[in-house]
DNA sequence: TAACTAAGAAATTCTTAGCCC
DNA sequence: GGGCTAAGAATTTCTTAGTTA
């Protein structure tokens, strides 16, 4: 089932496996034994998936037909703005960290921001990537 | 986060491991295993969780704040696990840096990361929570 | 009764590499 | 490039039993 709806949706997203793997941090390999039903992938990559694919859980697992994220109301996103889902994966990784992580990861960020401020406000120049 | 969502919604449907345990056919030591992090369940397990709990797969994971089976819109203040707030507040700054910040600030995440899985492997010094 | 943990057996995944189209 | 699979290594889970409150 799972398979299925994994192949089924990457392929709606109009990502290769290695596109995906390269998402969600593994091989292109591990994807394809996911979608040939080879192996199953751990919690941590299924929510991976589910926000890679921006979908749910439910959803790759066959619970649930709606393929759309709808119900995410993951405390620590706003519903306004688009986010990275690189970053929401990292984020929700680093909620899980120890104190001491989670604090160096937040003290990295604020170093960041002090850079980017340093930088002068500049509109962002999306030339990139 | 899966081990505090599936104690905490077992005791709000009150059941006891064993009863949760009965429900899906499996042993009460491996409800406690989940339940203490020292394992985790496999996909097939995680849906028959999610029904036997009337709740979401989403949810157990901790995609959602949502804890019923029904998709119902709710305001992302009420959690029930607790979010670091500056970690929040670390995330919104983020989403808003260039790409390459971005990207600097998932990469040190995840060498955090790669730092916690080494130390996880290690033998257990009972400073964990 | 309810819940937690240790230890080994058992089962699974992941990686690497090669192959095909 | 894009996708599939084999085989062994590596990792994880599950079971049983004993322990605690």
């Amino acid at each position: 089932m799972l398979s299925k709806r994994l192949k089924l949706i990457r392929n709606r997203r109009g990502l290769t496996q290695t596109g995906l793997a390269h998402k969600v941090k593994t091989t292109k390999g591990t994807i394809s034994n996911y979608e040939n039903g080879h192996s199953t992938p751990s919690n941590e990559m299924l929510r991976d998936l589910a926000d890679a694919l921006d979908t749910t859980t439910d959803y790759l697992l066959g619970r649930t037909d709606i393929d759309t994220n709808v119900s995410r109301t993951v405390s620590y996103s706003e519903s306004d703005f688009e986010t990275d889902p690189d970053l929401q994966i990292a984020f929700r990784e680093a909620s899980d960290f120890s104190e001491e992580n989670r604090k160096q990861a937040i003290d990295f960020i604020n170093y960041l921001k002090e850079k980017e401020k340093a930088k002068g406000r500049k509109i962002p120049n999306s030339s990139d990537e």
